[in-house]
This record gives C-alpha cells, structure tokens and sequence, in this order.
DNA sequence: ACCATTCTACTACTATGGTAATATTACTTA
DNA sequence: TAAGTAATATTACCATAGTAGTAGAATGGT
C-alpha cells in the first residue's frame, strides 16, 4: 500500500524507454535495447550503457552476468511506475480529480469506440464491487 | 486542433507550480506567487523571479508593467497543458489506451463515489455524441 | 538631498538527464 | 601468442530545472 504521495519515482524520456523495453523483454542486454530503440534517434550503444548503469545505481534494474554480458532486469514493476507518475499528473494538473482528468481525454478525443466499451465495463466493476 | 505528438509541452515541478498560481489568480507578480507558494518549501524571491523571466522566454507567461512591478498572466491555457502533458503519459505508459490508464486510477483507489459518478455521467454524454 | 524600500537584472552555482568518445578488459581464433 | 572482437568502465561534455546572492534602478518619505 503505497502512501499517498511516498511514491516520487523520477524517469526521464529516455530513461522510460529504456524500462520499457527491459520491461517487455522480461530481461535484456545493452544491445537488446539498443536493438529495441532502432526507431526514431537511436542513441550510441555507450549512451545506453551509461543509462542503464545509473538506472540501476537508483535501482530500476538489476543484473546479472552471463558470459561476461549483463543481463538486466526490471527492479521496479510497470505498475508502480505508472501509478506514481499518473499519480503526480493527476494531483499536480487535475486536482486530484479522475474526472477532470478523463475529461481531458474526452476533449482530446483520444477515446475509441473500443475503449469507451472498455472504461464502462471498468466504471461497472467498480460500482458493483461499491455496492456490497 | 492540435495534432499528434506536436504538443511537447515541457514544465518542471517548480514551473508548474507557477503556472498553476497564474492561472488561478489569472493575473500575478512575483510576490503573489511567493505568497500563493508558502507552503512547502518555499523558494526565495529571485528564485521565483528568475523562474518566471524562464517561463516568460518560453512563451509560457507574458507580463505588463504597472507601477514598475510585472503583472503577468498565462500565455497558454491550462488546458493545453493538461492535454500536452497527460497525452504524454498516456503514450509513454499506457499505450495510448485510456482504459489502461483508467485502470491504473481504480487499483490505486483514487476514485471517490462522487467521482464514479462523475465519469459515469462523463462516458453516457461521449455514448450518446457517439450514437447520432 | 538622502535614505530606505521595493522592485527587476545579473550572475553564478548545483543536480540530473542525456550524449558519446575513448580506454580497458577478457575471450576467441588463427 | 598476437590480433581481433565484444563487452564494460571511465571520463567528459551539454542542456535545463532549480536555487539564490547581490547589484542596480526608481520611488517615496523625511
């Protein structure tokens, strides 16, 4: 049970890519990700070295050596990630309110027919779930 | 209409601080701000004032003179911000899928009754838009 | 006229995310 | 065993958010 607030788990961009491809892979080298990153900008194969070194000096991930290669693998799950910076988004931008903040994604019209199903199925849930 | 990924909306923890104060007050000095800030760890004076010159570069903050202090006001909506900054996390954590996101909101209980209803009412108005 | 007050302007420093060249180490293979 | 290869280690930048001391300018009171 994360308190409120405690959280403050700090990713840059570049950072929370990195993440996430270890996160997908379940494990991955410096050149998984490397591989992983080939769109958009790559960054040098030292950058991402360097990266995941001091991902792992905040303890994000861990490693262990195999065949002199580094195995790295997730310290932290996706999902405390996500709660803690959608968290800071909704206390720092939306007064804490859910709401105002789906509101957002409505105006921004980032909500498909698929996933209007989906959020209603959740809100049913939870109102179910509410009233035993 | 903003397009896809042409936001990028950049505002640290302190900066957006000052923006909320800006925005609630609609228009703000230097010292409205330090007062609006006394909570937490408040920022010196030049600090505040030097952040505010940085937001004002960056097209952020606009100001007027009167009686040789600065009155500045928002020269960006909140609401531009909000979409900037909560697309951001939508695509970088969430896949883009605001159910995902929503879901995140659900296991971290950070949903009230009173905002249950809220998105209820919220997700019945987008079905109803959706079905004419 | 002078001084205190109250603003902004200037300057400088710290921390951190991002970047990457280069050095080092150790293994492999001819 | 010497060269080449493939990995990490070291080092050094740059940009920017955040911090704030101090200088400078203009005003108002005495």
């Amino acid at each position: 049970m994360t308190k409120k607030g405690c959280s403050q788990i700090r990713l840059g961009r570049v950072e929370l890519q990195i993440m996430t491809v270890v996160w997908e892979k379940g494990t991955a080298t410096v050149h998984d990700v490397k591989e992983a990153l080939s769109r958009g900008r790559k960054p040098a194969y030292s950058t991402i070295l360097t990266m995941m070194r001091k991902l792992e000096a905040k303890g994000y991930l861990e490693h262990e050596v195999r065949d002199r290669t580094y195995i790295y693998r997730p310290a932290i799950s996706k999902k405390a990630v996500r709660h803690s910076m959608l968290g800071d988004v909704l206390d720092r931008l939306f007064e804490g309110s859910p709401s105002l903040l789906l509101n957002s994604l409505v105006e921004q019209d980032r909500i498909s027919e698929k996933e209007l199903i989906q959020i209603r199925k959740l809100i049913k849930e939870k109102e179910r779930e509410r009233n035993e």
